[in-house]
DNA sequence: TTGAAAGCGCTAACAA
DNA sequence: TTGTTAGCGCTTTCAA
């Protein structure tokens, strides 16, 4: 790779120039070569090569009209992102998606609810060509931001919102959570556990809304006194676990929403001497292995493809841009399988 | 805001038509306003708000020569940094200062040894005014994909790998390691503690060779025996707090190279009955919140501003990106202090 | 299959 | 203080 002086970088006039074509043509190369006789093909790509020409993408923009770049917006109350694997492994199938399309990953964090104006200001700018959002708790101007923008937007996790009449619905991509907490309390029945409770994730979640919804898809009425509540982390599902124990002494079965509460759980299960699987069979979800392969039993829980959840959402959104040019419909939700990983818990 | 159709936005010239003036003083007005009388800033100020013009980021760039935004790569070895709350807060102290300065922030993830020609190319494409990186374990070829696109470059840490000579070093930001180590270690001495055991960090990374080095700055000659090996996990800390207790079960310190492998350390020393800190005291390093404030007794150790180095990484770029305006030198590297946070563990 | 030429939307001399 | 004009580097008709 030739040196490069930090001013005036090759332009597709100079490689044209060298190799004795037009600019058009030389364009045509560079895009491809389609319809261009291979001998000037070959002496483009030498020129190419030659000079280091690499194309201005500012200029290319502007006329295509494509930025080849797409925005991930992350609110605040996500910030966790960085230190929650669930979005680390999400971030990275994005990533790894978009890199497979030569599109560019534009971070937006949120760092307020005044930030929304800049996000406004940058998604209309014509900075990408898409965004890519996580289902935030409460109602977020997001999905109204994007639609004045005209830019499209999937959204990562089912929204707790349902979209105004007349306003077309956001895609999503969320994992098969009913289903997957189904799978987990009916191993837990078909085991022969006759008490088996849940402890719950925040009911502002949807993923916690969904798990406990299949939970007693499986468990038609269940006794309230076996449902306890939990906020997704380590210590709350200690706490939850402790309130179970004192009210039902005598449940035979956990199920948690995720592994972390799981693992709150099993301690506080250890530390009362109280044999797992053995007395009580304990069930996480989310199959985080820096979680559930650690723990001691190692926890059977629910596995879910995070990382596909977020090469799918890049997926759904590429093809939405292209939606023009393969004349393809709107993106569709896709909701993701999960299964259940035995280990050792239950 | 008014609705907006995807297609054909409102350009300037839209604007200056509409406000009875030139594209020319629209421009002016829309950057700021400079040297424009009053009621005709005002005009295009309406006609802006009148019809949602948000100004074409591409034909901007194509002649400012200006994207207005910066890369930060992020290579494979640091995919931790979304599980690594260090990492986590760094980024978000750099998109903090970014956002100050209206500058946005495009996330380049390496994931093999093969990203770094897309890297290449994207970072001469002139997508980035400049870029953010990470210190590497091994030689990296950043530093020299940097200095060929041209553009300007911040590590985060100091880079382990020394410039070539005539080669310019690369700027970095980095806690002062070595003197909060010093601290850590002072502090026990003075607390006349007198066979103080240090658990290192990895010996690729700068700072763990750093903190190493401070411990040994005041202990000089340190007895072979009170040094264990970590690789800065819980997991390590655990073994080597089992391993020098073997080794020299009458220590009375501890200094790890940091909090994670302390609570580690802390673990193991609780198993065993050993009272911390009336037999063993115990100092970590990074002040990281969600460990050192939770371990029981709550950890001793040296703090670093982690968010604030991420602000300064990003306000050196963006001061080198204005040198040609300012007439500033090139930015240099920076050492943040540390200082030494007592809780109970020493 | 190739080239000439017309912009994409904006900023920045330069003139008025 | 304002307007006119010449590009920035590229893609893409349209003609040849």
């Amino acid at each position: 790779m030739p040196e490069q002086s930090p001013v005036s970088r090759p332009t597709l006039e100079a490689v044209a120039a060298r190799a004795g074509v037009s600019r058009a043509t030389a364009s045509r190369v560079v895009n491809g070569g389609e319809g261009v006789r291979k001998p000037l093909v070959d002496k483009v790509l030498q020129a190419v090569e030659e000079l280091g020409y690499v194309p201005n993408h500012a200029a290319r923009t502007l006329v295509t009209r494509r930025t080849g770049a797409v925005a991930v917006v992350i609110a605040e109350p996500e910030i966790r992102i960085f230190s929650d694997p669930f979005f680390s492994q999400q971030i990275r199938g994005i990533s790894k998606e978009l890199t497979a399309h030569d599109t560019q990953l534009v971070l937006l964090l949120v760092e307020g609810p005044g930030d929304f104006d800049r996000i406004a200001r940058y998604l209309s700018g014509g900075h990408v060509d898409g965004a890519l959002a996580f289902s935030l708790h409460t109602h977020d101007p997001l999905p109204t931001i994007t639609r004045q923008a005209g830019i499209p937007a999937v959204y990562g996790g089912r929204p707790s919102w349902t979209a105004a009449p007349g306003d077309q619905a956001v895609p999503y991509v969320d994992a098969d959570n009913r289903g997957g907490a189904r799978l987990a309390v009916r191993y837990l029945r078909d085991l022969g556990r006759e008490r088996i409770a849940h402890i719950c994730g925040p009911p502002d979640q949807t993923s916690a809304v969904d798990r406990f919804d299949g939970y007693r898809d499986v468990l038609l009425d269940v006794d309230p006194t076996l449902i306890a509540d939990g906020s997704f982390t380590v210590e709350s599902g200690a706490r939850a676990m402790a309130e179970l124990l004192e009210r039902r002494p005598d449940l035979d079965a956990v199920f948690a929403a995720n592994d972390l509460m799981a693992s709150g759980a099993l301690r506080v299960l250890r530390e009362r001497g109280i044999a797992v699987p053995d007395r009580v069979a304990l069930v996480g979800f989310d199959d985080m292995d820096s979680v559930a392969e650690e723990t001691d039993p190692p926890l059977t829980t629910v596995n879910q493809d995070i990382e596909g959840q977020g090469r799918l959402m890049a997926r759904l959104l590429l093809r939405g841009l292209d939606r023009d040019r393969t004349g393809a419909e709107a993106p569709q939700s896709v909701i993701t399988p999960t299964t259940l990983v035995r280990r050792a818990s239950a």
